[in-house]
Formats: C-alpha cells, sequence, structure tokens
DNA sequence: TTGTATGCGTTATCAG
DNA sequence: CTGATAACGCATACAA
C-alpha cells in the first residue's frame, strides 16, 4: 500500500507537504496540491491508521464490550453504537465475552493494546468490586451501557423502575401470583418485587433463575402446580425467555393472557409477530447508544474530569396481547 | 501507559532487552528476565498493537463486514467468527453496512487504513462486477462468507441446492402453489423455482419482494386470494419474514400448516419456540464461520496463492409444524 | 510556501 | 547474552 513518503518521491515533494495536502491544510501551492491530491487518487492512497495512533493522535477505535452479540437485544445495540460512532468518525473493535469474566477481562485488556479512544461496555458483573477497581484504574475512558456502574459514567435503562412498572401493570390487569425469570439480584426483579411487597403481594412473587428450556419446563410447571392458587403471571427477564415461557405453556395447553400472563423484557423486534403478541418493556436503544458515544467523545475531550455521569433512562411499556 | 522503555529505564536495561524477554526469548538472563517481568507485572504493561502493526509485523485486526448485525443470523455468525478470530489471536473490527452499497465501500477502505490483516466480508452484491474489480485489487485477503462471490475465496451454504430441498420438501407434503418472499435472483429462489419447473410447476411459483409488514400483509392476501385455488405454502427468504407471514396469517384466520404451509430460512434459534413451531433451513453457522477464518489466516500465510476456494457447504432442512 | 529533523513504540539486524 | 541502531508511516516543530 502506497505511503505519504512514496507519493511524495513520485511528485518531487516532501513528505510533510503530501501530509499537508491530504490533511487540507490550505499553505500549500494549488499546483503542488493537485499533483499530490492525483498521484495519491491514482495510487487508492489510504492514511496508515496505525502510524497515526502511534504518532499520539487518536486513534478513532472504539472497544466495545458485550455480553452476548447473538441476543437480538445487544445485537440492535451495537448496531446504534456502530452507527453513533460513525457519526464520529470512528470504528469498532467488537468483543463478545459469553458472560465469562475471565473473557471480559482479557478484552478489557485486548483492547487497551490497540489503544482505543475509548470503551463502551456492557460489564458483566457490574457490581463487584474487583472489575470496579480494575476499569477504575485503566488509562482509557470506558462507559457503562445497559448496566449502571458505580463510579463510572453509566447509560441505562432504569431497570428498577421498569420491573415496578412491570408490577403495576400486572397487578392491575387482575393477576394474582408472579414469578421472574431471571435472577434474584437483577434490577428489573428488584423493582418489580418491591412494588409488590408493598402491595402485600410478597408472598405470591418468587423467581426461577433460567438453565436452559427443559429446567425452565419442568420449574414452570411445578410452580404452576404449586398451591397459592390464583390467576398467574410470568415476568420474564427477556424477550427470550418469554418466548420460551410462551412454548412451555402452550405445552402444558394453558392459553395466554386467559389463564397466565406473560412479559417479557426488551421489547425484541420479533415481539410484535408472535403468537400472542408479546407484552414487553421497551430500552430506549438508540437513545442509549447515542448518549454513551457521546458520553465517551466527551470524556476524550476531558479525561480529567472527575464527575460521574449517571444516566439512567426511563423504559416504557409495551403493552400486547400477552398480558 | 508504560512503554519497554520505560521499564528498560526502570530495570537498568536495554529496551530490546525488554522486548525479548516480554516475548519469551530464552536467550536473558534469568536474573534479568524475572526483574523485567516484575516491572512490567507490576505497572499492567499492554504490549502497544499500533507499534507493533506499523513495524510490519501482523496487527492480528481482522475486518468483519456484514449486511446487518441486528439480523439474529448474522448477529450468530458475527458471534462464531469472534471465537474463530480469538482462537487465532486476532481481534475483529465490525462494521455493518445496512445493506448500502457505499457504505459497504467506504468501510472497506476503513478497515485498510487500519491494516487489519484479512476480511471476513457478506458482501450485499457480490455479483456486481464492480464489487469484484474493486475487492480484487485490494491489498488485503478478502473471504466472502455466506455468499458466493467469483474469483474470490467463498464460504457459503449453498443456496440454490437448499431451495431445491424445500421444494422437494413442499411438493411432498402436499402443496399446489407457492410463493417465495425475496428477490428473484436470491439463489434459494432459483433452485426452489428450478425444481419446480422440472415438476411442472412452473406455473403455480412466484415471488414477493418484501419491503415491510404491511405491504407483506396486502400483497400476501391478494396472492392467497388469486385463482389457481390448491393448497398453499409460502418460502420466506429468511426466519424474520417467516414470522411476519406468521402473524399475517393468523390475522387473516387461516391455520398453519392446515391451510397454509410456512417455511423459513436460516433456522433462528426462536423458530423451535414459535407458534407453530417453524420450519426452517438450517445453515452451518459454526463451520462456515471455522472455515472461513481458516481460509483466511491461511491467505495471510500463503498471500500470492492464486487458487480460489469455493466451499458450498449442504444446508440441512429443519422440518418441525409450520409444514 | 516548503523542507528538515524528530519522535511515537515496536521488532529486527548486527555488533560486541 | 546484551546493547546500539535502524526502520515502519505519520504529524509536528522549526528552519529556510
Amino acid at each position: 500500500m502506497i505511503t505519504m513518503t512514496e507519493i511524495a518521491r513520485l511528485t518531487n515533494v516532501s513528505q510533510p507537504t503530501v501530509s499537508r495536502v491530504l490533511n487540507g491544510n490550505q499553505n500549500v501551492a494549488p499546483e503542488i496540491r493537485e499533483r499530490v491530491l492525483a498521484c495519491a487518487r491514482e495510487h487508492d492512497y489510504q492514511l496508515n491508521a496505525l502510524a497515526k495512533g502511534l504518532q499520539g493522535s487518536r486513534t478513532q477505535l472504539l472497544g466495545v464490550l458485550v455480553t452476548d452479540i447473538s441476543n437480538g437485544f445487544f445485537a440492535d445495540l451495537t448496531k446504534q453504537i456502530e452507527i453513533e460512532a460513525r457519526k464520529n468518525g470512528c470504528s469498532i473493535i467488537l468483543f463478545s465475552s459469553g458472560y465469562d469474566p475471565a473473557r471480559e477481562r482479557e478484552y478489557l485488556d485486548v483492547v487497551r493494546r490497540y489503544r482505543v479512544d475509548g470503551v463502551l461496555a456492557v460489564p458483566i458483573r457490574e457490581t463487584s468490586t474487583e472489575w470496579q477497581a480494575y476499569v477504575g484504574k485503566l488509562d482509557v475512558p470506558v462507559v457503562a451501557v445497559t448496566r449502571r456502574a458505580e463510579n463510572l459514567d453509566s447509560v441505562y435503562a432504569d431497570h428498577p423502575r421498569a420491573g415496578a412498572m412491570v408490577a403495576e401493570h400486572l397487578i392491575q390487569r387482575g393477576f394474582e401470583r408472579f414469578l421472574f425469570i431471571g435472577k434474584e439480584d437483577d434490577g428489573k426483579y428488584v423493582g418489580f418485587h418491591q412494588t409488590m411487597v408493598a402491595g402485600g403481594l410478597a408472598g405470591r412473587t418468587g423467581n426461577l433463575v433460567y438453565q436452559g428450556y427443559m429446567q425452565l419446563k419442568a420449574a414452570l410447571r411445578d410452580w404452576l402446580r404449586g398451591s397459592g392458587g390464583g390467576r398467574a403471571a410470568v415476568f420474564a427477564g427477556n424477550d427470550i425467555y418469554a418466548l420460551q415461557v410462551l412454548a412451555a405453556l402452550r405445552e402444558f395447553g394453558f392459553s395466554v393472557p386467559e389463564d397466565v400472563g406473560v412479559i417479557g423484557f426488551d421489547d425484541t423486534s420479533m415481539g410484535r409477530y408472535l403468537n400472542p403478541r408479546l407484552s414487553s418493556v421497551s430500552q430506549p436503544i438508540e437513545r442509549m447508544a447515542r448518549e454513551a458515544v457521546s458520553r465517551l467523545m466527551h470524556r476524550m475531550e476531558a479525561p480529567d474530569e472527575q464527575a460521574v455521569w449517571d444516566m439512567p433512562l426511563e423504559a416504557s411499556l409495551v403493552i400486547r396481547e400477552s398480558t
């Protein structure tokens, strides 16, 4: 691939002059400018971003760490981040940790090796003090997306708030016993549970950690049979779980939402086409991507600003047929 | 971030010695080795990949160009590519062209700026001679994934073959009129159509270009009402279309597969949970990713090998309830 | 307006 | 076994 030095040789000027021309510096004789540009075009010159980055300026590279790129929600998020990055002249290096903390840690190092200008991360365990300490020591600005990380710029949908909204909706719809699919410390469940407690329904709400469809089906069947009676509703931690809950209920012969209500999370695009159409919680993906990238760009310009940005965005209920 | 030169200064050795230690070169006195390693650990040294790349060796960066990362199939593919790349010590720069040729072209340049070792591309218009010419002139090895590109290493599922299999299956199931959702020159449809022609069903098969759900619904309704009678089946170009076809049919009050059969493409993970469970065509994603990356690594080692790799992989029918 | 010199952090080559 | 030295491609400071 041709270099500035090479172009300089071919056009009988010095390399810095080529640099000036190619960077649009005005202080160059028009004739020289033309000659250089023509030569560059002819040989399809491409800037060596490594050299430019090494030399000290921006690499225009953003690291993107997600937990699982094959999850539609993160795929969407990544897409929007890529779009926003491009608007800011940046490209993205993508890493999918597969929910493996060791890999996440490794990727955090890899990303630094490439001297990325910043990283957007969906942390696996944002509450872990170990993680916080490690990220805090990094020399690269990091903003957490989708999750709230202590002492770190964070842009996310307010999960507890969203969980509370789901709870209110379910209660209002007349459901009487509730099962959340996901971990107990999940923000969505925290908010959900709080609202249930406030409504005197603490004893009627529980959670189930997902461990595969078969396990889900078995546990769900047990729960449905369980004592306590009353109309049941399932709040799935994401639309993928919700889809599986729907499938399991169908196998059991339950109808939704008459016998059992189901609501998902993330409002994946498939939701509106499902049978029954799935109620879900929509996160402002585009806005999150925009704000996160914007915050990153800001950090790059003011690296030692102390203030931490905490940006909870409101999620919204999308009520369809399943509740 | 600390550099080799800095470590050299701190440990009273020369910078090349630090390089030797950090690269595992054996010809270094044990005491020095320890001292250097300790210092590197203490300061959390991270190699500057830009400098390394600039200096001439590999950048260990792979460009990945897909048409739409938010499509579950490409998200899966990307995930597998990332896994394979990592096995080979590489990271990936991701680009999602959004089916915009101009953006694809731009990304092809960006990728070169970073001096990636190679690129994996899902071309938008792999048959376009313009594209072929441009890619052919690049100084970076490119392998086409998912699509067959003339004169370019290609790893893909054999679409015409898959389309033919779908046709045979549908005929064997007793369907009598057929609609493909997608473009007429889509390989899947070519193979599908050929088989129909061979079976004397040419007059009973057509295609419909997708332009949004509303348009799909309207056109589908017309087609179903259309003359010709006989049990109808829809072959959707991907599972997303299939999902929408299912939704539309439900709106119309048709039952699947009794009234109308539906089969998708890509065998997205949601398929097995849909109502009814969706028949689809499964592409060997993992294998495609593995072979494509492997081919790329080979190209990097033998850059001037002339032979072009053409690797059609067999797709397989996954028959579920919808047909 | 243009050219010379310098440095970014590596690896590689060559002496010692 | 270890240290000088050069080179990769670019931007910048400085000189002319």
